[in-house]
DNA sequence: TATATTTGTATCGCGAACGATATAAATAAT
DNA sequence: ATTATTTATATCGTTCGCGATACAAATATA
């Protein structure tokens, strides 16, 4: 065979690799407040803008709704936000932090310089990290377009 | 704040993102011949050796087994592959791709290719790529030799 | 040889992801 | 105003991913 299903020549399985390792990096400083990584991500959008609708938040994390739905409801028995139906739109559930979503924000303040120092080594520095940055984002958003055309 | 917790900072989120849009990528390609893209990896990985032990294919793949034995009982049940207890060590069970198996990386074949140029974009290309594994590959090594010391 | 430890795999439970589908509210078309 | 379509969210079923745990086979130790 000539390489192409080679592991070592896969690009998705390197991001998938690094994505979960990551993760894994997350998880001690994380579980330690009943949190898992996604909901991390939902804490970080809610608290650049509070009180967003099911959907905006979907978008903004680019998943599905089916996807957060549960995972909100997750967050909302551990008391960490609320979701109550719109008012001028009744189909929307907007959904609100608590106290108690509002002061993990201070709680985890040390965990984005942890993870990112767990990741820095030769070639991940502060001056390489803007051209991955580049690079990852093309290939999002080269994807995310394909899939709204088809 | 001071911008650690925005979303548009964080390298995690755009490995997640990107993994999870490369992987719906390939997802109409696998399911049409019945693989998911996990799937795929594990028959990469039995495509370049065949007859291997869990352990060997979790390693390969950096999951754990208790992620890999039920994807293999669900691929065995696929009559993709078969799993007998080793002879020489009756603790580990061997791994083999059947007839199906191995006919499936002539079905694959085109895959590597569609999925490659679906990601190509302005700055990912053929020149820019082996920078970009190296880079992961970094992550990937940086996290997991940080995994085993603890 | 008997006992302890390590190793390879599997089971269990939970939280994602996501395709397919359902439902109600809002909007557009007739 | 009725009907049709779109939109926002939710439900269901399947597959991962993984921490915790169990268990038997192999190896090391006493």
């Amino acid at each position: 065979m000539d390489g192409r299903f080679k592991l070592d020549n896969q690009l998705c399985f390197r991001l998938y690799t690094a994505s979960r390792l990551i993760t894994q990096a997350y998880h001690p400083l994380l579980s330690e407040h009943g949190l898992t990584y996604p909901q991390y991500l939902v804490l970080m959008v809610l608290w650049e803008k509070d009180a967003q609708p099911v959907n905006d938040i979907a978008k903004r994390l680019m998943l599905e709704t089916n996807t957060v739905t549960p995972l909100l409801k997750r967050m909302e028995a551990e008391g960490i936000l609320t979701r109550v139906k719109g008012e001028k739109d009744a189909r929307q559930m907007i959904v609100r932090l608590t106290r108690k979503g509002h002061g993990l924000q201070t709680k985890l303040m040390n965990v984005p310089e942890a993870v990112g120092s767990a990741v820095l080594c030769e070639s991940i520095t502060p001056e390489t990290v803007p051209g991955l940055f580049g690079m990852l984002d093309d290939i999002i958003n080269q994807l995310n377009d394909k899939h709204k055309t088809n």
